[in-house]
DNA sequence: GTCTATAAGCAGATAGAC
DNA sequence: GTCTATCTGCTTATAGAC
């Protein structure tokens, strides 16, 4: 078992990443330099060398970070034993809220998908889309046996996670409004989507009159 | 009206900004520099400046080069005059083809939704999605004028991207097969979903038994 | 229109004082 | 554990020859 470090130790590095997480989110890890990291933590680009041994690691140790756990608040779904539809538009609900509170997580990601070696996006894998994925093909399985399971999560998935991606796009484009961002209005319109799409409910009359979804 | 530059100006300056797009859409703006350009046109960096004044009007020059006439192919849907949800499933073939053939394009479009400025954004809007979206919107308005029109939009578009966003991640993911890359499938699935969605078609019937999408 | 040479600055990373 | 100072190499961009 390994000792355990002294609480100090642990903050300063957590800090460090925390910092890191922002910076590398909002612009890249080519776009963001040793000493812009060290200048928003409040040291020098030196000092962060006694935390982490080179550039590379400390941005595989900030993706780590900022992917840990996320799959917790899905992980829930499962303990419920509501009908499976329910605990879809449950997961629905909570990925799309954990997407829209999180831009700096959904930037990160789309960045390992851009520019992740094998190393970084088995990183992602193990972090955040194995058990994601794994839920949800729990709920496809019993919900739609006919349709093919792969094609069909990952078109589950973009659904939501386009609605944010674009976010900062749909400003420039008209017709947008700022309820289309609302995590509450996404999830109800994709789990509308989604539903009829497997013919789990029947169109319409789940909404109020004139609520478009 | 501009006097014609002599072809071989063209040419050269084509050159460049094909060797450009590769490069920024495989290691983003930060991640080449302009040597490295300078370097697979066969020339040297200074030359570059011979032809653009600086680095970033060379990257506008690049995207504005790679996304023009993007919505040619899918302009051509509109001029027939099939049923809507025909011309719908046109799109869908379109649209993903184009995305699946160049995937240097659909890497630039979506360095610039994490990256780009006003300027940037208003170039990605210009070239690729504001006669997508208008093209799209006209279907959906014949097909599902009960849905929001904006929230409707970005999940079909989201629906066919994200099949190939994560196209290289899904290598790394179990159950992954070399088909669900395939654009006809992917259409296909897309398809199917989007119409059960929609209301457009009767579940099931309309593939061959086994095949599922 | 392309070259070599060069300027001025910033990058990652290290040495050694404290 | 953090500092200042520094090394080396690469960056954008320019000057001037050909």
């Amino acid at each position: 078992m390994k000792a355990l470090k002294s609480p100090v130790t642990v903050t300063t590095r957590e800090h460090i990443l925390r910092q890191a997480i922002t910076l590398f989110a909002a612009s890249g890890y080519e776009g963001v330099s040793m000493r812009h990291i060290a200048s928003a933590v409040g040291t020098s680009a030196a000092a962060l060398y006694h935390h982490f041994p080179d550039k590379p690691t400390l941005y595989l140790e900030a993706i780590r970070f900022a992917f840990a756990d996320k799959s917790a608040t899905l992980r829930e779904v499962m303990a419920k034993e509501t009908h499976p539809a329910e605990r879809l538009y449950d997961f629905i609900r909570r990925f799309t809220q954990m997407v829209y509170a999180d831009p700096a997580f959904l930037k990160l990601v789309h960045r390992e998908l851009l520019d992740g070696d094998t190393e970084r996006m088995k990183v992602l894998v193990t972090h955040v889309f194995a058990e994601t994925r794994q839920i949800l093909k729990g709920l496809i399985r019993e919900l739609a046996p006919d349709w093919d399971e792969t094609l069909l999560m990952t078109s589950i998935i973009g659904l939501v996670i386009h609605h944010y991606e674009t976010a900062t796009l749909r400003s420039f484009l008209p017709g947008s409004q700022p309820g289309h961002e609302d995590p509450e209005t996404v999830a109800r319109h994709v789990n509308r989507f989604i539903q009829h799409a497997l013919g789990i409910a029947a169109p319409a009359d789940e909404w109020p009159d004139g609520v478009k979804v």
